[in-house]
RNA sequence: GGGCGAUUAGCUCAGCUGGGAGAGCGCCUCCCUUACAAGGAGGAUGUCGGCGGUUCGAGCCCGUCAUCGCCCACCA
């Protein structure tokens, strides 16, 4: 037993910074985060969807990885076999725009310094900058395995994509090809299709004349375009095969404009819409997906007019004096030549998406480049079926939908990109270009050699879309190809949590890529977490000073306060969360309530007793039934809500049982004389419950609690999950607890009504057959003195609703006017549901019963108010 | 253009398979009661977005419109 009743040596106040640092030192220090695969414990996986070496913590890591680090914390106490495997990703296009500005600061080229000097100082910027997320991340409290951190270019990992490459070349599901691409002109790249972000923006929808007559431009076919200056590259003029407008027309040729000097075709093909602009339409195949598609149906020249550096290139064609013109100089400079050769028609303001780079952010440019492709339809099909079958399961399920039409209509991969920082493709070419792909130069040899009986190869000097090294994420972290223990035990992980926006980009990937590798779903469950705003509702952004930076808010508030605030703020069907900080300030107030709990605690007289004992059931006071009973329905519900990804509810649920039960109530109730006794252990062994159940999601001060009180084991991060078995309930004695707090409450309300100070005492009239122990407690709680009298209804419910207050009369008797009126028009309310025939013949039969009841319950409740209004008004 | 969410107290949000509208913050009153004023006790607050429908009964189901948001899309 330890001693009791010393000066209290806590502070008043919770000081999280001075304990948040000491104790994450701890835990790292002792290696709790570490695990190793045990095949004899269920394993609990979640591989941490990799930051950019980039990035820096914001709110949107409070919606997503604290979710990880509560499940992997949870998994942890439940006993299993959990880690949390972190990483870092390259970051190709945004490391490489990083550098490249930097070099441009002295006015320098990434060609200037050389390939292989610009990757040391990618590794060099990498190691120096990269990673400062993490430290953040410890900040913020999480507990990720730290020994396992990996990084996407890492020899493992780039050994990985390798053998992850050669092996879809050699199946056929990767292949090079001249396909209309994405090219980014800032970035200097192609992007794939699911880095596009399309942007609604205001432009101009210009109707031009393209003329039957190369001398008279005053009659010929009109078309609409929002982009001129692809005129240039234009071959045909198409219509709808079924519009009658033009029908005459198919097959003629018209002179293009702005040239006039080619003559192009008109045809007919479903891809026209006939309703949009003027039914006809300019097909430039080398600069539009619809276009290069009737180009290709129709074996039409597609000769580019855009280069890789936005500007009008003749390289194909005569593109007459616009060559070299920046794109949007172009387009001015031919819309003005259109105009003065009276072909421009008519000029309409349109408002239209536009696709840009999501990196960039610049607007991208279709044109037909040779890539490197995987063909995804064969990977596509096993990843829907995944999910069809129930294999792969969304969180919440809609997001499922959106994974699976994506699925349904996916494109060929483009994986070839034409930046230096990021996985080289495995690819040499021969003098004559032919391919060689292998895992290595020596192996790219020694195939050329025996093949072609030369080894003079070069190197493909495209690198790979980040997304490639990400998408085999979950087995490549594992140590693939090489079969770990790690790959054994661990594959498939069990959790998948991310934000929406890449469910196309990195989710389906893993999938596909996890099916075709390893034969297996890479993780059961993808939660879909919720996007985070400002309180109205806006995009955080720098530009509307509304960022919210959560290392801010671990400083003023601490970490475990910024994870309890933004955890209850998640809705488990929410697409959003709409962050306000005065949660945090609640959280912040939250934990000093707990901490203050737990100073009354240790500063019991009697001390406290060894962890997690109990008095005899029979010992237990009616406090003690009830909060044990309320421990044991929230332990149960705490395991259900965090199994199902219900975090709000699960942060609610035991911050509802911390402050509203176990401090307003059960902490009040002990400093009854009847609690003395057992109070010391029962208050111990609900504390150190309920600290292990606040753990996962505020792991600093629950830690900081269960280790001064009485505790089992050097720390909560490894202690066990509490089992409801082993806390005893009383459901009948917790309810009639309920029925006295109700009573308490219905005392309160008429001293606060009677006005009386706090420290006056009211006198209350009790019946005889309420217990002496409810009584007692009834006394401490209202503050006032039970006055004995005869026994009074036949349960504690009625017995306790015959409580009398003695106040001021007219106090009284309008509480008691304002009472009995409420309960008339209760009583009136049952009777006019219960005389209503329909009511009674067609409602289900436990319905019209419960009606019956309450009917039953209120008008002697009524009877009890009119007669304790009749006593008031005549006096004895 | 299509799909999906959201719309409940001033604010942020709960409301399980239809059966008497809830929480926190904010606001008002009282209280520095020996764990806590970053606290305690009490109180006020709603045509549950609009309109129709189904039902004995609708915040909940159906239809429709409106507003906001997310995702997708080859109307040039």
């Amino acid at each position: 037993m330890r001693n009791g009743g010393e000066p209290m040596d806590l502070p008043k106040q919770y000081d999280p910074q001075a304990t948040e640092p000491r104790l994450y030192a701890q835990w790292e220090r002792n290696g709790y985060f570490h695990e190793e695969p045990d095949p004899a414990r269920p394993p609990f996986i979640i591989c941490m969807p990799p930051p950019n070496v980039t990035a820096r913590a914001h709110l949107g890591h409070g919606s997503t990885y604290a979710p990880m680090d509560v499940l992997t914390r949870f998994h942890r106490m439940l006993g299993n076999n959990a880690d949390w495997l972190p990483g870092v990703d390259h970051a190709a296009i945004a490391t490489e725009a990083v550098l490249v500005r930097e070099l441009a600061k002295s006015g320098r080229r990434r060609e200037d310094v050389g390939r292989e000097a610009f990757i040391e100082q990618a590794w060099e910027w990498s190691r120096t900058y990269g990673g400062q997320i993490f430290e953040q991340f410890r900040r913020l409290g999480f507990g990720p395995d730290w020994e396992r951190s990996r990084f996407t270019m890492d020899d493992g990992l780039s050994a990985a994509v390798r053998r992850v490459f050669v092996q879809l070349y050699r199946e056929g599901l990767i292949y090079r090809g001249t396909r209309l691409i994405n090219w980014d002109p800032t970035a200097k790249t192609t992007v794939s299709d699911a880095e596009l972000e399309y942007v609604e923006r205001d432009g101009s929808l210009w109707r031009v004349r393209y003329p039957f007559s190369k001398d008279d431009f005053s009659s010929g076919i009109e078309i609409a375009t929002t982009r001129p200056e692809t005129m240039l590259g234009d071959v045909a003029v198409a219509v709808h095969p079924n519009d009658e407008r033009y029908a005459s027309l198919v097959g003629r040729t018209v002179w293009l404009p702005p040239l006039f000097d080619r003559a192009i075709p008109i045809l007919a093909d479903e891809a026209v819409d006939p309703e949009f602009g003027t039914g006809a339409v300019k097909v430039t195949p080398a600069h539009d997906q619809v276009d290069y598609e009737i180009g290709t149906r129709h074996s039409l020249p597609m000769p580019s007019v855009i280069g890789t550096d936005a500007r009008i290139t003749g390289a194909d064609v005569g593109v007459g004096p616009y060559a070299g013109l920046d794109r949007y100089d172009a387009r001015k400079r031919i819309v003005a030549d259109l105009q003065a050769g009276g072909v421009l028609v008519d000029e309409q303001q349109h408002r239209h998406a536009i696709a840009t780079s999501e990196r960039s952010g610049d607007v991208v440019e279709p044109l037909l480049s040779l890539q490197w492709f995987v063909k995804m339809a064969p990977l596509a099909e096993p990843a829907l079926e995944a999910y069809r079958d129930g294999r792969v399961r969304f969180v919440p399920e809609r997001h499922g939908r959106t994974y699976e039409r994506w699925l349904e209509n996916i494109r060929d991969w483009n994986v070839s990109r034409q930046i230096w920082w990021g996985h080289r493709l495995p690819v040499w070419y021969m003098p004559d270009g032919t391919e060689v792909v292998a895992e290595d130069e020596e192996e790219a040899k020694r195939i050329a050699m025996n093949a072609y009986g030369t080894s003079d190869l070069t190197r493909d000097a495209d690198t790979l879309d980040t997304w490639f090294s990400s998408g085999i994420w979950p087995f490549s972290i594992l140590g693939w190809p090489r079969q770990s223990a790690e790959l054994k035990c661990w594959y498939p992980s069990q959790a998948l949590l991310t934000g929406g926006e890449i469910i196309f980009l990195w989710v389906a990937r893993m999938v596909m890529l996890g099916l075709h590798f390893m034969g297996e779903v890479p993780f059961r469950d993808v939660v879909i977490t919720p996007l985070v705003f400002d309180a109205a509702g806006r995009k955080m952004s720098k530009s509307l000073g509304n960022v919210v930076d959560p290392m801010d808010l671990a400083e003023k508030y601490g970490a475990d306060a910024f994870r309890l605030s933004i955890m209850r703020q998640m809705r488990l069907e929410s697409q959003e969360v709409r962050y306000q900080e005065s949660r945090c300030e609640e959280a912040r107030n939250f934990n000093n309530k707990i901490w203050n709990a737990t100073r009354y605690l240790l500063a019991l007289p009697e001390g406290l007793p060894e962890p997690l004992t109990l008095p005899q059931p029979q010992r237990l006071t009616p406090a003690d039934r009830w909060i044990l009973t309320r421990l044991r329905e929230t332990v149960v519900r705490m395991g259900q809500l965090l199994a199902a990804y219900d975090f709000g509810n699960a942060a609610e649920t035991i911050w509802r049982f911390l402050w509203y039960g176990y401090c307003d109530w059960y902490v009040e109730a002990t400093k009854a004389e009847q609690n003395r006794e057992t109070r010391a252990a029962v208050l111990s062994f609900v504390w150190n419950n309920a600290m292990r159940l606040l753990h996962p999601i505020a792991p600093f001060i629950s830690e900081e609690i269960w280790l001064a009180l009485p505790h089992d084991g050097p720390t909560i991060v490894t202690a066990a999950w509490p089992d409801a078995l082993e806390i005893p309930a009383f459901e009948q004695d917790a309810r009639d607890f309920e029925l006295l707090m109700r009573a308490v409450e219905r005392v309160r309300t008429l001293r606060a009504e009677s006005g009386l100070h706090p420290k006056e005492r009211v006198a209350i009239e009790t019946p005889e057959n309420v217990p002496g122990a409810l009584a007692e407690l009834l006394e401490l709680l209202a503050a006032g003195t039970i006055e004995r009298r005869a026994a009074e209804g036949d349960t504690l419910e009625e017995a306790l609703s015959a409580l009398r207050v003695r106040a001021p009369q007219g106090v009284l008797e309008e509480r008691y006017v304002k009472e009995a009126a409420r309960l008339r028009s209760e009583v009136e309310r049952g009777e006019k549901k219960l005389s209503n025939e329909a009511f009674v013949a067609k409602a289900a039969a436990d319905v019209v019963a419960k009606e019956r009841e309450k009917l039953d319950g209120y008008r002697a409740d009524l009877a009890r108010a009119e007669e304790a209004l009749r006593a008031l008004r005549e006096p004895v």
